[in-house]
DNA sequence: ATTTTGACGACGT
DNA sequence: GACGTCGCCAAAA
């Protein structure tokens, strides 16, 4: 039964298996979890992820924008730029460039 | 218990 | 294409 706290798990566990280099965004795991129309719920389950004692790549979650909407939620607010640097990404004004080319659609990846 | 806000997205103007 | 409004759901005030 998807419960909140299954949503929430969800969430962590798509997060956790984006490829290295790849990003992805909120509405689009939403979509993949049958919520499409609850993408503010992902932020949220993020946000509540630095609760939960387990390691998970948030960085690698931007919005549909390619947006860095939640670096400031981040340990350091230059964290998450610097990490997606690290894997190759190009940022300008705090947006990934190309992002079209790096984004990571767990529907896609994950339906195959 | 009610109101406001928020790491979003889609649609209308 | 920039700006505004609504919808969705959950947590904080």
């Amino acid at each position: 039964m998807a419960n909140q706290e299954d949503f929430y798990q969800n969430v962590y566990e798509v997060v956790k298996l984006i490829p290295f280099g790849r990003v992805t965004s909120y509405g689009a795991i939403a979509n993949y979890l049958g919520a499409k129309r609850s993408s503010r719920v992902v932020g949220w389950a993020l946000n509540s992820s630095h609760k939960n004692s387990i390691a998970i790549p948030a960085h690698r979650v931007v919005n549909r924008l390619g947006l860095l909407s939640g670096k400031h939620h981040f340990q350091t607010p230059n964290l998450m730029e610097e990490r997606l640097l690290s894997e190759g990404h190009v940022i300008v004004n705090d947006q990934i460039q190309n992002f079209d080319a790096v984004f990571w659609d767990p529907a896609s990846a994950l339906s195959l």
